[in-house]
RNA sequence: GCCUGGGUAGCUCAGUCGGUAGAGCAACGCAUUCGUAAUGCGUAGGUCAGGAGUUCGAAUCUCCUCCCAGGCUCCA
């Protein structure tokens, strides 16, 4: 009667009767996984548990502590979603609900253009949970285009979805249908349909870790000229313990973000009179600032680069001929005319400018390579809804640099210029990195195939020298050159694009910039764009979340805060911050008119490195209590030399109290 | 730009049915002189984002504008 055999994911064999189901093989196996058991993997494909499995196949059963189980409950759970929603809110229309990163969401339209609220998510959720108590099963059906038509009559956006699968599928689409031929569906009341691939639970009742977080807009199909439906996000686990750990951890995300420490901290503020993204630094945020900025220029004169400075406002004519006018005029602030009839734009960019400075006189190929370098602050007009903190914002400032050289130094360019890029990351505390190749779009790109080649491939070559993992991004470079991209990984896991290195092979040619080449001809340079920080507002608010605001000594704009125990030890406070003066340590002392207590709890909550307390014995031996951030153990007794030879030593390494 | 929510003291927030503004922290003053995360008392601080409207009366209701948050779109 076995007449079926399947494989099992550690490799052995299993037998089971004819028509066996996954659950069946759940079963068969434990009774403790047939009761975890959320859905199959068949083949490399995910299926529900009642699917007959195929004689031969591999099989593996998922449970929901695991990544595809945890899909699959989100998915689920985003129907019950759209079953509340359909109850409360009767001719409701339901549009697409998948499962992403951490939970799921549903698009919806509701009747008479009515909006949820905040208060509805409640609602929705109290419905959720009742659905989840009436332990529905998920029941699959297959229908024919014709009669999948039908059945969704009513859901204009299901109809869609139906006959844009049939005329071409996008892999969105495909999602939602089992294939271009079967309409599937999944119902769990007579009352509730949802067309979609599966698989799902079996049952509502599997389901009930979650919590909707948030109400928002989106565009149907992602068209901003297409209708704007609400979407709800909830996120979804296996377990109690899970959903809150998720739940702490996003709390935890939210004390280290820069905006609210960039407040805590007193670094910058966005002052409202100044309008959206348009940010100042305060003095602790601007030696901060100072610190990156001058350590970013002196490593950039070790690596034989040129300073250059370009203005923040130029006539119209310069982005005229590079072309930016023609296809980012809605990036840029509208221009100012003057009297003259000229228009004046502020510059969105600083490259053109540096081809000007290349093109101020003739160039011979005796100076190439010419490496220019500006911490430019530019100007973009981004949309109102896109600026965020100091990652996105108005006006920034780029560690700009561009690079001329010729084809034949192009390869030794871009592999230097990839492991100064690292190293400096590296400076800055970063160290977890992939890169990204964006290689040549297939439709239009300038340069001829032979410099895309070469240049895609010596990025590849550095990328691969670096020992980095490398994700290309096929098609996806502009169409003027190739670029790579470095990716870091924060310390709580987030990633975030840094530094991108990226060939021109346009503007020399707009600008018609040129060399004499040893032919006595003219030859046209290769341009390469490339900024480490991206923008050095940007660049202070991800490494402000990577530290949570305990920046490294070096970077810390207060190094050490002194403190007298009693107001008669503040005249020794003030000589030991004198000597730490003397080398360049920034050093604050607080007067002793405070408790210690207090004193020592506002330096800490300032996220200060190294608190000094000096008291009687310190006074009478030429001591200090160094009480390092990060540590609840002060030491005492420590001498001043030691001190300043330990905290320079850290400066020096870029290091942190933390590290010791 | 679009959707939802929000804007009350420097900060975090409370403010009921529309009846004339509150707390904690911070600041300032005085006292306290203290050895590692909050000393006590006191004082001052407000065009309730801005404007218009409804009302005898508006932080509260309506409309407009600005700014913020989370999304969507966008990010050369």
């Amino acid at each position: 009667m076995s007449d079926l055999e399947v494989q099992l994911p550690d490799g052995s064999h299993r037998s089971l009767h004819a028509g066996a189901t996954a659950n069946d093989l759940a079963v068969s196996i434990g009774a403790r996984l047939a009761k975890d058991a959320l859905a199959a993997e068949v083949n490399g494909q995910l299926v529900d548990l009642v699917s007959a499995l195929p004689n031969g196949a591999r099989v593996a059963i998922v449970t929901p502590a695991s990544e595809k189980g945890r899909e699959v409950l989100r998915h689920s759970t985003a129907h019950v979603m759209a079953q509340a929603v359909t109850r409360l809110w009767p001719g409701a229309h339901y549009a697409i609900g998948p499962a992403i990163r951490d939970g799921f969401y549903y698009d919806f339209s509701l009747p008479g253009g009515e909006h949820f609220s905040d208060d509805d998510l409640a609602r929705i959720e109290a419905e959720m949970r009742k659905i989840v108590g009436e332990d529905q099963p998920f029941t699959r059906s297959e229908y024919s285009f014709e009669e999948g038509l039908e059945l969704f009559k009513d859901q204009p956006f299901k109809v869609e979805i139906i006959q844009s699968v049939k005329s071409g599928a996008s892999e969105e689409d495909l999602a939602e249908l089992a294939s271009p031929s079967v309409v599937s569906t999944y119902s769990n009341t007579p009352a509730f349909r949802d067309l979609c691939r599966g698989p799902h639970v079996p049952s509502t009742a599997r389901l009930g870790f979650f919590k909707l977080m948030r109400v928002a807009g989106a565009y149907w199909r992602g068209d901003e000229k297409r209708p704007q439906l609400q979407r709800i996000y909830g996120t979804a686990w296996e377990s109690k313990d899970a959903l809150e750990a998720h739940l702490t951890q996003l709390e935890e995300a939210e004390k280290r973000d820069h905006r609210r420490l960039g407040q805590e901290l007193d670094l910058f503020s966005f002052p409202s009179e100044l309008g959206p993204g348009l940010a100042v630094f305060h003095p602790k945020g601007g030696t901060m600032r100072r610190v990156m900025e001058e350590y970013s220029r002196s490593r950039h004169v070790e690596e034989g680069y040129d300073f250059v400075n370009s203005p923040h406002i130029t006539k119209s004519e310069l982005f005229e001929t590079s072309g930016h006018l023609d296809w980012y005029a809605d990036g840029m602030y509208p221009p100012m005319e003057l009297d003259d009839g000229q228009n004046y734009y502020l510059k969105p960019m600083n490259c053109p400018f540096h081809v000007l400075i290349f093109k101020a006189r003739q160039r011979s190929y005796r100076e190439l390579p010419i490496r220019m370098f500006e911490f430019g602050t530019v100007y973009r007009y981004e949309k109102s809804g896109a600026v965020h903190g100091l990652t996105r914002v108005r006006g920034m400032t780029q560690d700009d640099a561009h690079i001329f050289c010729t084809r034949d130094q192009m390869a030794d360019e871009l592999t230097s210029l990839l492991t100064f890029v690292l190293d400096l990351l590296r400076d800055f505390g970063l160290n977890d990195f992939y890169l990204e190749l964006s290689t040549r779009p297939e439709k239009k790109a300038v340069g001829t195939l032979e410099e895309w080649r070469e240049a895609e491939e010596t990025l590849e070559k550095v990328a691969n020298s670096a020992g980095l993992e490398l994700v290309m991004d096929e098609g996806g470079g502009a169409f003027y050159g190739p670029k790579i991209s470095v990716q870091a990984r924060d310390a709580i896991g987030r990633t975030h694009q840094l530094s991108t290195i990226q060939l021109d092979f346009q503007l020399p040619q707009r600008f018609d910039a040129s060399f004499i080449a040893p032919d006595n001809a003219r030859h046209r340079p290769i341009m390469i764009h490339r900024a480490l920080f991206g923008s050095v507002e940007r660049f202070m608010a991800i490494l402000i979340e990577h530290y949570a605001g305990n920046m490294p000594t070096w970077m810390s704009p207060e190094q050490v805060r002194v403190l007298g125990v009693r107001d008669d030890h503040d005249s020794y406070a003030q000589e030991v911050a004198t000597t730490l003066r003397a080398d360049g340590v920034r050093v604050e002392v607080e007067l002793a008119n405070e408790p210690l207590g207090a004193r020592i709890r506002r330096a800490k909550l300032e996220k200060i490195p190294y608190i000094v307390v000096v008291g009687d014995d310190d006074v009478a031996h030429d001591t200090l209590g160094v009480n390092s951030r990060g540590s609840n153990d002060p030491e005492r007794g420590v001498t001043i030399d030691d001190f300043r030879e330990r905290l320079l030593k850290e400066i020096a390494e870029h290091s942190s109290p933390e590290a010791r």
